[in-house]
DNA sequence: CTGAAAGCGCTTACAG
DNA sequence: CTGAAAGCGCTTACAG
């Protein structure tokens, strides 16, 4: 028993180190060329006995083609980077899942690499697809404007573009216009206006990180709409800070430690992402200020948890997903050669129950 | 001015196109093994002189090693791969943040691939991680047991570690015990248990999927603690679910529709993870039942969120981050031939507002 | 329709 | 300390 076992594992192992077209094309008793216009699927004309008999060999031996040396005669291997600033992040989440959902059967393998907001990081993932050949990569987050994204980013993209791998943005950067976006300060905007039609006058904004593009272009809406609509800004009522709940949790602490009072000082907090307005709710909660009574909330992304605090949080959708896949069929179509041409996706602003009219 | 830009331009493609280990060979005056010992930093004797010029000559040609012609020679390419049932998951989101914590600037690169829970994507996934002849595979997920689980994954499985890959799981699935895992049954015991204690003895389960090994083993645990209690199994207090909000708020409605009524017919109703759960929370808030003073409600992993739900949610802390960073750590020692020792990591319950006393 | 041979970019015994 | 050469597993003109 044990000794059948042995031998039967032994086999296993044998067949797997040994299972490269070399085998394939002995078992089946043909040259190695003709087995790799099998196996590799190119339509080139092989007779149905020969391409049955390598086939059965192909199976035989669990005969799986070795990806890099296909890569390393193409220049090129079927896999495509997703660079986002932090996986745990449901905004990023939600895109990556939507470039899976595009990629899902199309031969490609979906790569998501985190930077943690690092430029340095980043870059070295770049790199590392570089190095590897990638058919693409898609920038899912904003541009940084620190020293590893200005010096060695730029070098590796440009790389990867003149070896002919696709490079498409979601999020607005400094290497110019992102192929799939969404108007961030429209968008924000928008929701400074809804706001402003429930009679806020006094919105403090939650600004984000100022180094991140998509954050300043946010603000700019902030701006762009409060000048509109005639109301003077205080700038004592916007707090730069983090992307995340805790973040959020602190700027409202600094907000009240400045002296502001809710619903006098201001009436409404805007936040520039929806993790940030989660965190300001819980804050709120614990400190007995009641939301939308005392003070309105507002987030923007509107991603999945928007629906489901209590109170349900009023936000700007972003169509996250739709980005992802768009953002995948975008490095398709530039592999094809073809021309892209940028697309900005729509936003809606999304009134829930953490604001109401005053 | 548009022409010296152009040239400009044309030199950055070249040297990317060109910058292999022969031009900097050639740039360096050296040959190509020389250049190699010194690029692929072996510790294999170069003059300081020689290395210098080397050093230099890649720099000036921005070289990098193509990983596809490194790999084929050694059979292994410097990536890992996780394999999630879904990346939107906080779960899982946590899991493979703490394996790329870990991965951190060990030179190997983190893939995410996502399964949707079919047993087809995820041999796909593993097939395609085998073809590129990964270094290694962590399975977040626990095994699932449709047809491609037990015909095609296995003998991928096999044969990756047959050519010296690690294979790691996180979860319980058929091919044995997980190396780095969680008592799931024995966690949510112990969450019976505090339920229990604080006086409920008619509790809804919301079982999860039957199909996966966690979700059965959950279910272990809600039965034991219950029979330890001396408390009768009420089957129509079982539902099954899927693992997602949505499943959580369709268990509800199935729950009630059976004419149980809360706060008599079941006092409580715990969840097998916390998705679950805030499904649970956001229909219950729908239909006015209060939480927890009609009825009490727990959840189980802690994901960041179940802080910030409202009530907050009363759970069974995972250790996921730990669980992930971890299984980094196992393959790597798999990969320098360490045995490994299964190691099982403690959970611990979490009393927050969403459960009280009766 | 089939096969022999060159070559993708690298590393590593082997010889000096 | 340095270099010439073989070879990893595949694809693809080229010749038949």
């Amino acid at each position: 028993m044990a000794v059948g076992h042995g031998a039967r594992r032994r086999q296993v192992v044998r067949a797997a180190l040994l299972s490269s077209i070399t085998e394939v094309a002995r078992l089946a008793g043909v040259s190695i060329a003709t087995a790799s216009r099998v196996v590799s699927e190119a339509d080139y004309p092989v007779s149905a006995h020969t391409r049955a008999r390598v086939l059965l060999a192909a199976r035989e031996l669990d005969y799986v083609p070795n990806a890099l040396a296909r890569g390393l005669l193409k220049s090129q291997i079927p896999v495509v980077g997703v660079i986002v600033h932090d996986t745990t992040d449901p905004y990023f989440a939600e895109i990556v899942r939507g470039v899976e959902d595009a990629a899902e059967s199309s031969g490609y393998l979906v790569i998501t690499c985190s930077s943690e907001r690092e430029g340095a990081r980043e870059a070295s993932y770049v790199r590392l697809l570089r190095s590897m050949r990638a058919a693409g990569v898609i920038f899912a987050g904003s541009g940084m404007d620190d020293e590893a994204s200005i010096e060695e980013l730029p070098r590796h993209v440009a790389a990867l573009q003149g070896s002919g791998a696709a490079v498409v943005h979601l999020s607005p950067h400094a290497l110019g216009e992102p192929e799939i976006s969404v108007d961030n300060q429209g968008g924000l905007a928008a929701m400074v206006d809804a706001l402003v039609g429930l009679g806020h006058r006094r919105i403090a904004f939650l600004a984000g990180p100022h180094t991140l593009y998509v954050a300043r272009e946010r603000l700019a809406g902030y701006r762009r709409a409060l000048a509109a609509a005639g109301i003077n800004i205080d700038e004592r009522l916007i707090v730069d800070t983090g992307f995340s709940a805790e973040a959020g949790a602190r700027a409202v602490d600094q907000l009240l430690a400045t002296g502001a009072k809710p619903g006098t000082d201001f009436t409404a907090i805007l936040c520039a992402n929806d993790l940030l307005a989660l965190g300001t709710l819980q804050r709120l909660h614990e400190l007995g200020i009641d939301v939308p009574d005392d003070v309105s909330v507002a987030g923007f992304d509107d991603i999945p948890v928007a629906q489901m605090t209590a109170p349900s949080l009023s936000t700007v959708r972003l169509p996250l997903r739709e980005m992802g896949r768009l953002g995948f069929k975008a490095a398709i179509c530039a592999l094809n050669g073809e021309q892209l041409v940028p697309q900005v996706l729509p936003t809606q602003v999304v009134l829930r129950d953490s604001t109401r009219g005053i």
